[in-house]
DNA sequence: ACCTGAACACCGTTCAAGT
DNA sequence: ACCTGAACACCGTTCAAGT
């Protein structure tokens, strides 16, 4: 497959990082993440593997905690109704739009549960607090629920992936969600003074 | 480095599937995932990496399931106290040391949660189940309560490794991770006709 | 500034060969 | 049966060179 360099480069819209990630994540999710390479990436943005350094000069590393960042981070709304008292409604949306995003870009969630990109997770986790504390919980129980819901939804979505079923026949696994979710919202409105 | 491959052969351990799976664990948990490779794990063992194939014929993909499955299963015990009452008290044992087990062993917390080794976890969430259904649960609510349990200890070890805190100052991960843990035992409790 | 081409030090895996 | 050595088709990344 042969490329003519100075025309082609006209025709193509320029390199950005965005493009790049949009790219990668594209492979991802239609490949898997064992086939994101280098040099696939710059073939799929019809360039050679070297240019991505000069937009990404940490190289695959950034361009992993990118695609994190991407799928990851998405802070529940606190304002949707303006109304502490509906702090249920919103976390169950938050969970449920939360969820859709990691099963649908399943193939980061290794890379969202590794170490790297340490900030990803904060705004999505600070919102939850957030949520917690205006519906009245303590500071304490506010930061730890959030930790609980964002915990309970990652793994949560992790099995899902596997299909990891223990031997059961067909499972709806929207409802096994939405179930589990209620346990841990039922739990919280225990400890809401309110 | 030079070995003398007759003499050494003799004194050293025959190559078995467990040997190999151990040393690969030391690697991981010394080094990283990343850097276990099928040659430097080859070293570890004082072997050429060719020597692996023969106990592993799937290569490194049975290696890395061999990991998933040494860390991930660890079934709770069920009749450790044989009263059934006791089932709040089981399952905050069975979390305890589940969670120990994937902090102690971080690095293959991406491949558990990756497609890989569909039974590792069946063992586990089925002895879960159990226990939900003996305490008096409806079928469905203990299959759902138990993945709600177990992705809850997956996904907050996951947030945990990371040292996910959202700007908080110094943060007990211990007692967090109990905080969240009754959460979803006081759901379940709910949901317990007895 | 942005991209290329060649090169380097690694990978996982095969396969024929040794014992 | 168990292990080795050489080889193959890949990797990520560097670096000097082009425009």
């Amino acid at each position: 497959m042969v490329r003519q360099p100075s025309v082609a480069a006209q025709n193509r819209p320029p390199l950005t990082r965005e493009r790049i990630i949009e790219a990668a994540l594209r492979i991802v999710d239609g490949q898997g993440l064992g086939r994101l390479t280098m040099r696939r990436l710059g073939d799929a943005l019809e360039v050679e593997a070297m240019a991505i350094y000069h937009h990404l000069p940490r190289g695959k590393e950034e361009l992993l905690d990118g695609l994190v960042a991407h799928v990851a981070v998405h802070p529940a709304q606190i304002g949707r109704t303006g109304r502490a008292a509906d702090w249920r409604a919103a976390l169950r949306g938050w969970a449920g739009d939360y969820r859709a995003r990691l099963l649908e870009h399943a193939g980061v969630l290794p890379l969202v549960v590794t170490r790297r990109n340490p900030a990803a997770l904060a705004s999505t986790t600070a919102s939850l607090r957030e949520i917690l504390r205006l519906a009245g919980l303590p500071e304490r129980a506010a930061a730890d629920g959030a930790h609980a819901l964002l915990g309970y939804v990652i793994g949560h979505a992790a099995l899902e992936v596997r299909g990891e079923a223990a031997g059961e026949e067909a499972v709806d696994w929207q409802a096994r969600f939405t179930a589990g979710l209620e346990l841990v919202l039922t739990g919280l409105a225990a400890q809401n003074p309110r």
